[in-house]
This record gives structure tokens, sequence and C-alpha cells, in this order.
DNA sequence: AAGCCGCGCAACCGCCTGACT
DNA sequence: AAGTCAGGCGGTTGCGCGGCT
């Protein structure tokens, strides 16, 4: 365990920071050479001034051959979303189901997008549904809870039923398209459509779940 | 044109867990 | 059984960049 004080902080000879495309090109030409193995030893053997665990992460998010960075489709969008419902904040697990991609993207990825138009949603519902507390009624109390990927993650919503909101009339919807595909591979989600004729997700819709 | 600000992303940190001795 | 080590994970931070004023 590395729960005494960063040995690595204090060592001179470690590097931090951002890595440059000499230690890209080690690492890699290593690795094609010997294959991964234990980080900590790897990083010696490379010749690379930097911890095994900055050697890994480097490899898994950035340098590894078949990882996908950018571009997230509304597809993956959706993914992420249903299996963040599912299993809240265990980004390496839902990174497992969406091949090429890393679990620290689709945390950035959370984080910055949808955590936010999520947040933008609950203003919304707080400013326009100020007097109606009793919607929460079948809804956790949790949440109160300072993040909102928590609140969800610890959502027991039984059986994958969660269902992407469009804050339409309230928020620019983070899928270009202006609001999100017909997602047919959820038998579910069609138990709980919304209700009005353009696809979109009210508000109504979304806590109404 | 210059400064400010917010966003997105890469990387680090701390903790947990399982394997091994 | 207890200690150590390495890997894995989620949270957080720092910085570069582009847009805005």
């Amino acid at each position: 365990m590395d729960k005494r004080p960063c040995n690595s902080s204090q060592d001179p000879e470690v590097r931090k920071g951002p890595w440059t495309m000499e230690e890209d090109l080690i690492l890699i030409n290593y690795i094609a050479n010997h294959g991964e193995g234990v980080w900590n030893s790897l990083a010696k053997a490379a010749g690379l001034k930097r911890t095994g665990k900055s050697c890994r992460l480097r490899w898994l998010n950035y340098l590894r051959p078949d990882v996908r960075r950018g571009n997230i489709t509304p597809e993956e969008q959706l993914l992420i979303m249903e299996l963040h419902a599912k299993w809240g904040n265990r980004w390496s697990k839902i990174a497992k189901h969406l091949p090429g991609r890393t679990d620290n993207e689709i945390k950035n990825f959370w984080r910055t997008r949808i955590q936010k138009h999520i947040k933008q949603a609950e203003n919304f519902q707080q400013q326009s549904t100020s007097t109606s507390d009793q919607m929460n009624d079948h809804h956790h109390h949790q949440a109160s809870t300072s993040q909102m990927s928590t609140t969800m993650a610890h959502e027991p919503i039984g059986s994958s039923t969660y269902s992407p909101p469009s804050y339409q009339g309230t928020l620019d919807p983070f899928i270009p398209t202006t609001q999100f595909p017909t997602f047919p591979t959820d038998q579910s989600a069609s138990n709980c459509c919304p209700t009005n004729d353009n696809n979109y997700w009210s508000m109504e819709d979304i806590w109404s779940l």
C-alpha cells in the first residue's frame, strides 16, 4: 500500500507532470518489445524516471494502440448515462462496456458535460416546481447529496430504466442533434417514454420516474 | 489588442483490495 | 495472521486553450 507519504513526491529522480514525446516513445517501445509487466520495474527497466503508476496510467489512457479519444458519440453518451444510472461512478466498469474508451475519459466526460446539464436541470426544476415538493416523495431523500453523480449512483434504479433527459426548452442539449436518438436496445425505455409527441423528455417525465 | 474567464483534459493523489510472503 | 507490495479505482487538481468582454 502506499498509505505512507508518497515517496515519489520526495524523490527528485522521479519526474512528474506532462509526458514528453521522448518518454512516450520509450514507453511504447519498451512495451512493444517486452510487453506489460510489473509497472514499477518496467519503469526502471525502460529507464523512465516515472513511477509505475504514472507509466500505467499513461499507457492505459493515452498510448495504448486501441484507445479511442474524443468524439464520444450520442450512442456512447446514452450508454454512459444508462450504465451510470445502474452502477454510479464505477467508471472502470462503465468503460469496459465502451470499447476503446478509458475510465478517465468517461469520468471527465461525465463531470464536464453530463453533470453540468444535470445540475442545470436541477436548478430549473427547483425554480419551476418550488411549490410542489411532493414530487420527491417517491424519490430518494439523498438528492441533497453534494454531487449529483452520487445521487444517481446509489439510486437502485432497478432495471436499467434510466432515461436521459433532454432539458428541452430549458437547456441546450449536449447532444448536437438537440434530441436523444431513440434507443431501441432497451425495452424498458418504452415503458417510461416521454408522453409528448416530440420524443423529448420533459422534466415531469424525468421526475415521474 | 489585451486581459479575463470558463471549459476540457491529462495527470496526480489517496485509498482500497487482492496476491504474496 | 500479519505485513508488504503492486495494481486498480475514484476524486481532485493544474494547465492550456478558446471565447468573451
